[in-house]
DNA sequence: CCTTCTTTGCAAATGACTTGCATTTTCAGC
DNA sequence: GCTGAAAATGCAAGTCATTTGCAAAGAAGG
């Protein structure tokens, strides 16, 4: 766990929503270099550290956005899901995942692998209605 | 409706797993621009006859595919979700979308509206694990 | 025909993301 | 601590899906 990783970790622990690379280069105080911020949350993502998800919106366009995932050995975390609002833009966390059950019904199904799921919703929050 | 338009509707509709703008172009046998092809996709998903999602796969990159709509009034077909595997890149629909009350019941619990939602499964399919 | 509005082709631009390469860090073993 | 190989980083250039400006081609209506 070099610097860089730990400091892209520690600020994808502290937010509250997804983040873009460009926000944690930004946040990290342009203290290292752009490539190096998606090099490293390929590494946080590689090794369990984080997920992400590509979103498009109509304002930002498509990217990839990143969340923390409680500790890749230790912590418990199941993936989390997320609305994302068409007017603020900001994410808001939606309960429990019931996707997998569905997976799993799929894999039975079909007999196949289903190794992980995107899931999103799009709208517009109680403040930008 | 022009001809362009009504060609890369029939080619979604002819199509039997999501369609990325390339392959829509390609298909089209190269009678009209790459441009057109994009502007024509815009088209169909902003009038209803299409819908579309962006997935990000290790060996194609982030890309839209596009899937059509049982005619925008006329036909009922709820929107569909697809299982992509990472191994032949083939798409499988999933059945039944049950992700609706889902989002209704978010959106109470919110006060916020759900225009969409995106919903995708990545892994190996039978011929691939 | 003629005018006006829309669509298209072509070429250049955009922007997120990736990569090659030279330089710096990291770190295990001495 | 010192040393060398392996891994990580900065910088600059490249990639690639997608978008856009603009002028030419079509469609619609009178
Ligand atoms: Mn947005
Ligand atoms: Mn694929
Ligand atoms: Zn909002
Ligand atoms: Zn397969």
């Amino acid at each position: 766990m070099t610097k860089a990783r730990e400091a892209a970790l520690e600020i994808l622990r502290n937010a509250d929503e997804p983040q873009t690379a460009a926000a944690v280069f930004q946040q990290a105080g342009n203290s290292c270099d752009l490539a190096t911020v998606y090099r490293t949350l390929h590494y946080l993502e590689k090794h369990g550290y984080a997920e992400s998800f590509v979103l498009y919106c109509n304002e930002h366009g498509t990217e990839r956005y990143y969340t923390a995932l409680s500790s890749g050995n230790s912590g418990s975390s199941a993936h989390r899901h997320w609305f994302h609002c068409e007017g603020c833009h900001r994410f808001i966390e939606i309960g429990n995942c019931t996707v997998n059950s569905l997976a799993k019904e799929f894999e039975i199904e079909h007999n196949l692998s289903v190794s992980r799921h995107i899931l999103y919703f799009i709208g517009r929050c109680s403040d930008c209605r």
